[in-house]
DNA sequence: GGCAGATACATGATGCATCATCTTCTGTCG
DNA sequence: CGACAGAAGATGATGCATCATGTATCTGCC
């Protein structure tokens, strides 16, 4: 750590454009998600996930796994989103510790009814306003990114 | 909003990258500031406009603007600051609604503190594993996101 | 001068994220 | 078998972000 390397004219340039760029673009996602159908943006992800799963059942380990949470923010969004009536909680018989986290019959109607809109705001905030070539040089650095986050936590 | 063009693969896969890599790498950021020095990633940055402004003073409503943040979270989010006892209020005598924020010396010794390991961070988790080129293009996609969401909020 | 609307900022309520800690159960090794 | 490390999950406390709203002040216009 010592004589710190500062970062160059363009690293700077891009760090603060990146920052900027992803506070707004959460924040009006979230945005469009509340107000179209009371979401947010951690919820669409849970639900978008049970859907996925067979029968929109999953452990809640491995849906924590799955979106890159940390355990006990898993659980305490679960409580909540359980008292919205959005999924159900089940005993699992396998594993005394464990449980199932189930789809209900609102939850699935509430992603069913907020994908299209949000999927259109994406396009519109984002991918509208890039090209092909620029997803996919996006996408290669956000995976070396995180090939590099997964190194540096395993260390 | 009829017929919902629904996102290509590459966008898919693209997006995906993009949300875990940011909510990863703010996680790790705000873990390192916190563990370092107890700072989150927003108090940094109120520091680092601070820092920038002449004398350590600026008007909250210019700190709004430089952020890009909302006007609640940034009151809310001074009064906690200055409960640590990192910034001061002052009262403005040209504007009798106004008022200053001006950095505290702990405000100022906190962030020349925590500057050089969370640069570090920074590049050890991003600027490492990117090429120049990389960040150039980066910087261009912020922009370009950015110019949208001007645009989509001024609609 | 005086009033309408806009601007600067604060506040209370609520939901969200993280940390530290607790409980219960499983698997393994002696 | 029994002890014990470790996994699965819940919970309380605290700080953070947002919404709705409130108050004081300023500015422009008649």
């Amino acid at each position: 750590m010592s004589a710190p390397r500062w970062l160059d004219d363009d690293q700077q340039r891009a760090w603060r454009a990146y920052l900027r760029m992803q506070g707004r673009l959460s924040a009006a996602l979230n945005r469009q998600l509340q107000a179209s159908c009371g979401l947010s943006l951690a919820d669409y992800d849970v639900l978008v996930h049970l859907t996925d799963a067979a029968e929109g059942r999953l452990r809640p380990y491995e849906l924590q796994r799955a979106l890159d949470w940390e355990q006990s923010r898993l659980s305490h969004h679960l409580s909540r989103m359980h008292r919205r009536g959005l999924v159900e909680r089940e005993e699992c018989a396998e594993d005394g510790r464990g449980a199932f986290v189930v789809l209900t019959e609102a939850g699935r109607e509430a992603i069913t009814t907020a994908a299209p809109g949000h999927v259109e705001t994406v396009r519109n905030l984002f991918f509208d306003v890039l090209s092909p070539d620029q997803v996919d040089a996006l996408q290669r650095l956000a995976t070396q990114v995180l090939t590099r986050l997964d190194a540096a936590t395993g260390e």
